[in-house]
RNA sequence: CGGGGUGUAGCGCAGCUUGGUAGCGCGCCUGCUUUGGGAGCAGGAUGUCGCAGGUUCAAAUCCUGUCACCCCGACCA
C-alpha cells in the first residue's frame, strides 16, 4: 500500500495511536485530550514529544504567529538552544536567574546555558552590527525551543521544562519609536488570539525579573489558568490587569464614631470575629500585616478588612518587603490578631492602603490581646508612614476607568509584550551611534508568545465530553472524509475521490480508510476534533448522498454527492477568509 | 525544599495485610463472522513486579537504601 497520496493524509498508513482510557496523570483536560487524541506524548516530567497531529498543530500556530510578526516588520532568524555562560554573567542574569537556569558545562569546564529566554544572546548579536541611528528601528524573532528548571511542572503544555516560545526583540533610538513597535506588537498579539479562536484579555502585569516598565500580558480565559486577573464588566471599556498589580477603587463601610474609645474584645483574632462581634461588614474594619524589609525595618501595613494584600504590591512599595511568621512577630512585640497603629512598639513603622485615606475613623487592634481600638483617626491617634496602593482586587471592586464592577478572573498567560528600556543594552555594552554623534545605548523591547502553551490554551478553551473542537484556523486538518466500509466496492472508491478533490481545491484533508468499525472511526474524529467530517456510507451512496458534520455545533446534514466537494470547499474558504 | 501518594505486560489496574509456580480488562497477533457510534467467537504472544542491598529454604509481598513520576504547598516570563 503506499504510504502517499498527495495532498491527503491517509490514516490507514497515519501514526496517531489514539487512547480509549485517560491518562491517569493528566489533570487538566487539555492535557487528557492533547494525549488520547495521540497529539502529545510524555517524555519526562515536563518535557513533551509531538507526535504528528501535534506537530501539525504547532506548525499551524507557529505560521500565523510568523504572519503577524512579518505583517509588522518583525524579521526572522533563528538562535540556538546553547548559549555562552558568559553572556549571563555579563547582564547579570547568571546569579538572578536562580536555579530555574538549566547550566552545562563542557569537558573543558566551560559552561553554557539552555536558553530560557534570548535578550542576552539577540543583544550580543546586534552589538557590534547595528551601530548607527540611521539603521533603527529594527526587530527580530525568532521561535525555538526555551529550557526552564521549573520547580514544579504540571498541567502538561501550561507548564512545562522545555517548550517553545516565539520571542521578539526590537531596537530604538527613542522611546516613541519603542511605544510605536509596542502598540504594533500588541495589536499583532490580538489578532493572533483571534486567529488561534482563544477567549483573551490583553492585562497590565507586572514585569517580574525580565525588568522593564510598561508591560501586558495577554491571557487566555481559562479556570486552570495560574494567572488571576481582575477585568471590568462594562462592555466598552475594556480594563484588565493581573490581581498582582491590578489597580482598582473598593467601596468601604465607614464606622460611626465620633471619638476614639478602646474596647474590650474577648474574641478569636480574626477580621470575620471582629466584624460579627460589632455587627459591621469586614470592609469597616482594618486589617494588619506585618512585614520586615531589606533594610531590617518592621513595617504594619493597614488594608481594609474585607480585603487581601498584594505581597507583590507591598514589594515594590517597600523594597524586600515579606511577611514575619509568628515567632519574628513575638519577637518584634507585635501581637498576632491585635495589631493597631495606635501604640505599636517603637521603631514599627505604618504603612496604609490609599483607599483607608477615606475613612475617618479606624477599627483596629489595640495592640494588647482581646482589645480593639474604634474610632481611631490618622494624624491624630497616629500617624501614617506611607501611603500606597496594597489591594488585592475582587470581585466587585470598582474600575478605576469607569467607575461600573470588576469581576475576577483566572486566565493563561498566552504572551507577553514589555518595554524593556536600556537594561541588556546597557549592562552588556550594546551602543548606537545616535545623530548627534554620542554613544547610546539601545532602546529595547521584547515580545514572547508561548507557542506550546497556546496550543493547550486552545484545547482549554474549545472541547466537549467527545474531544477536542479545533477552530478552523488550528486544526490538524480541515476536513476528514470518513469512509464507513474500506473493503466497499463503492464506499471507498468514492471517499478517496472525494479526498482527493477537496485536496485538488486547497483544502487539508485526511482520510479515514482504514479498516475499523464505523463506531471507532467517530469517536476518533470527535476525539481528534477535526473541524468537519464528510461522512461516505453505503446507505447515503445509495441515494447519491453524503453527509457533512460540523464537529463544533454537531450538526449532521445531508451533501449530493456531485456537489459535496464544492459545498465543503466552500464552507473552508468562508472561514479563511474571515482572517484574510 | 516540606507534606502526601504511586511504581506489577503497550495502556489502565488487582495481587502485598497473612512470603509459596505472575493475574484481570483494554490493546496486540491468527482465523472465522460482523460493518452508520469504541463488535462477537475461538486460539495465541507479551513481565528483570522501578533499581540496589538485606532477611528467608523461598520475596511482587517483609526490612533498608535509592531513583523516577504524580498530587498539595512554597516558587515562577
Amino acid at each position: 500500500m503506499p504510504l502517499v497520496t498527495p495532498g491527503v493524509i491517509k490514516l490507514s498508513s497515519y501514526y496517531f495511536p489514539t487512547l480509549k482510557e485517560d491518562p491517569v496523570d493528566a489533570e487538566i483536560v487539555s492535557h487528557r485530550l492533547l494525549i488520547r487524541g495521540a497529539f502529545l506524548r510524555k517524555v519526562l516530567g515536563g518535557c513533551y514529544a509531538f507526535l504528528p497531529l501535534g506537530m501539525r498543530v504547532l506548525r499551524k500556530i507557529e505560521q500565523i504567529i510568523r504572519e503577524e510578526m512579518d505583517a509588522i516588520g518583525c524579521t526572522e532568524l533563528l538562535m540556538g538552544n546553547i548559549q555562552p555562560g558568559e553572556l549571563w554573567h555579563e547582564s547579570g542574569r547568571w546569579d538572578d536567574y536562580g536555579p530555574e537556569l538549566m547550566r552545562l558545562e563542557n569537558r573543558n569546564g566551560t559552561s553554557f546555558v539552555l536558553g530560557p529566554t534570548h535578550e542576552e544572546l539577540i543583544t550580543s548579536l546586534v552589538r557590534n552590527e547595528l551601530r548607527s541611528y540611521k539603521e533603527l528601528p529594527k526587530s527580530l524573532y525568532h521561535i525555538n525551543w526555551k529550557y526552564r528548571d521549573e520547580i514544579r511542572p504540571r498541567f502538561g503544555l501550561l507548564r512545562a521544562r522545555e517548550f517553545i516560545m516565539k520571542d521578539a526583540y526590537s531596537f530604538h533610538d527613542s522611546a516613541e519609536s519603542l511605544n510605536e513597535h509596542y502598540q504594533q506588537q500588541s495589536s499583532a498579539y490580538a489578532r493572533i488570539c483571534e486567529r488561534l479562536g482563544l477567549d483573551f484579555r490583553p492585562v497590565e502585569a507586572d514585569s517580574g525579573q525580565i525588568g522593564g516598565k510598561v508591560t501586558t500580558e495577554y491571557m487566555a480565559l481559562a479556570e486552570v489558568g495560574e494567572a488571576e486577573l481582575v477585568y471590568c464588566e462594562s462592555e466598552c471599556c475594556g480594563f484588565a490587569a493581573n490581581t498582582e498589580v491590578a489597580s482598582v477603587d473598593v467601596k468601604l463601610a465607614q464606622y460611626q464614631a465620633s471619638n476614639v474609645e478602646k474596647i474590650h474584645t474577648p474574641i478569636e483574632g480574626t477580621i470575620t470575629a471582629l466584624a460579627n462581634f460589632l455587627g459591621v461588614s469586614e470592609s469597616a474594619t482594618v486589617k494588619a500585616l506585618s512585614g520586615r524589609t531589606e533594610d531590617g525595618s518592621i513595617w504594619v501595613v493597614f488594608v481594609p478588612g474585607s480585603h487581601e494584600l498584594a505581597l507583590l504590591k507591598a514589594e515594590h512599595a517597600l523594597p524586600g518587603f515579606s511577611l514575619l511568621d509568628d515567632e519574628a512577630m513575638l519577637a518584634a512585640g507585635l501581637i498576632k490578631g491585635y495589631m493597631g497603629p495606635v501604640g505599636l512598639p517603637n521603631g514599627v513603622k505604618v504603612a496604609a492602603d490609599e483607599s483607608l485615606r477615606n475613612i475617618e475613623r479606624w477599627v483596629v487592634g489595640a495592640n494588647e490581646l482581646h482589645y480593639h481600638y474604634v474610632g481611631a483617626k490618622y494624624d491624630e491617634d497616629f500617624s501614617v508612614d506611607l501611603w500606597a496602593d496594597f489591594l488585592c482586587a475582587k470581585d466587585g471592586d470598582i474600575c478605576k476607568q469607569c467607575g461600573a464592577t470588576v469581576k475576577i478572573a483566572r486566565g493563561i498567560e498566552v504572551g507577553q509584550v514589555f518595554q524593556l528600556g536600556t537594561k541588556y543594552s546597557e549592562s552588556m555594552h550594546a551602543y548606537y551611534m545616535s545623530e548627534d554623534g554620542s554613544e547610546k545605548p539601545f532602546l529595547m523591547g521584547c515580545y514572547g508568545w508561548g507557542v506550546t502553551r497556546s496550543l493547550a490554551a486552545v484545547v482549554e478553551q474549545h472541547n466537549d465530553s467527545n474531544g477536542i473542537i479545533w477552530p478552523m484556523g488550528v486544526c490538524p486538518a480541515e476536513v476528514c472524509v470518513i469512509a464507513l466500509a474500506v473493503n466497499d466496492e463503492f464506499v471507498e472508491p468514492v471517499a478517496t475521490r472525494l479526498a482527493d478533490e477537496l485536496a485538488k481545491r486547497g483544502i487539508e484533508v485526511a482520510l479515514d480508510d482504514r479498516n475499523e468499525r464505523p463506531g471507532v472511526k467517530f469517536n476518533d474524529a470527535d476525539l481528534i476534533g477535526w473541524p468537519l467530517q464528510l461522512i461516505v456510507g453505503k446507505r447515503g451512496l445509495e441515494n447519491g448522498k453524503v453527509e457533512l458534520k460540523v464537529r463544533d455545533t454537531l450538526e449532521k446534514s445531508e451533501l449530493s454527492l456531485n456537489n459535496a466537494a464544492d459545498e465543503v470547499a466552500k464552507l473552508v474558504f468562508e472561514h479563511r477568509a474571515m482572517f484574510a
